[in-house]
DNA sequence: TGCGTTTTGTACCGATGGGTATCAAATTAT
DNA sequence: ATAATTTGATACCCATCGGTACAAAACGCA
């Protein structure tokens, strides 16, 4: 009823609807939720409105699917840094992974979670505080992944898990919302690496 | 004609166009270009559309006037934290007073030049352009400040003033961003300090 | 008192926004 | 073959968008 799935009678679907959704997750992507408007949407998915509407309920479940497949994916920034053993291999690959990432050309530029928010007013208010929801609950994870390696004893003693994590939090946000504005790989690894050497002299131990 | 000169002969204009003007920046500071409506903006001004046009001539023109006004505020982030002597009071200038002007209650969060760009669309390009040419100016201005802190001997040799700029130039982006996601003061003070911490030790000889 | 000039309020314009009613087309089940 | 069911395309709904035409109102000047 609410999900995709098959109906076995009736007439069949005519597009692909998980391609359709990545479609929209594109649009969305460059755009932003309120700056992307249903006829770009419909264009990009090959699809007509009505379509749109009785595969995905409306623009807001649209846009929550899109930014559900986003997140789940393999190879999200979250899900592959926190991999690695050693906290200061998570601080790299949170870094210079964000400066390849939001940077790579072969989809829009920058994070879909950070951009969508920032053209958010009072109107969409509810997509709002859904997608900060999802940022709150990353931030939430690193915070555990920090605290995990201060136990550990890979942290100095005089660090602050939640602090390490907002700032971290506040470069992976202007280095998107850099990237969206045309700054090169290049110049997001260098801060990357000014970033990590400066994180590596304060807080961990060595 | 173009400017608010005033006219002797005829009707009186019947509001004062200076603070209508900041009234409007509110509101772009609020809700951004984009996000911000003509109904919006008379209701805050105090006026009705036809007044509007025909004293800023129309939306676009009084938003690059309501940055104009922002931007060249004696106050202004970069207005004040250029004043200091030493580079590193510069940078505690520009990261504290950042994080004190963004969460700043007396008017909305976060930085006005920055919050607006985030929610340009295609269809407001021209506005998008405008500001980062801003933006841009006031990195430079940071850049130049560098070099003479180079210069100087201030910083240490293997600097490079670019990539610090922009490093500062992001952490700023995103503590805007913060703020306007409702980061307290305090929050935004810690990673200041961090943030300081870090570039007084990597890049300022002591 | 008129006259030219400028501002103001009302009421409107075409374009676009998200969302839907309707019916034809396409498929499975009987 | 035909009924049931679902998708598809066209055409429309109302609200809002930025912007404006028009005439009444308010002033300086004569």
């Amino acid at each position: 009823m609410t999900t995709s799935k098959a109906a076995c009678v009736g007439r069949p679907r005519g597009f692909d609807i998980d391609l359709a959704l990545e479609q929209a997750l594109n649009v969305f992507w460059r755009n932003g939720y309120e700056g992307t408007s249903l006829n770009e949407l419909t264009e990009a998915m090959g699809i007509k409105k009505p379509s749109l509407y009785a595969a995905f309920g409306n623009k807001e479940q649209l846009f929550l699917k899109a930014i559900e497949l986003y997140e789940n994916r393999p190879d999200a920034l979250f899900n592959t840094a926190f991999k690695h053993a050693h906290i200061a291999d998570v601080f790299r690959g949170l870094l210079f992974g964000a400066a390849a990432k939001f940077t790579d050309c072969s989809h829009p530029q920058g994070c879909a979670l950070i951009n969508s928010t920032l053209s958010c007013t009072e109107a969409s208010e509810s997509i709002k505080q859904a997608v900060l929801e999802r940022k709150a609950s990353n931030k939430q994870k690193l915070i555990a992944r920090l605290e995990q390696a201060k136990v550990q004893g890979e942290l100095n003693a005089n660090c602050q898990p939640e602090v390490l994590a907002r700032f971290i939090s506040i470069l992976l946000q202007g280095m998107s919302v850099q990237a969206s504005e045309g700054a090169s790989v290049d110049e997001l690894q260098q801060v990357a690496a000014m970033a990590a050497e400066g994180i590596l002299t304060v807080c961990v131990k060595r």
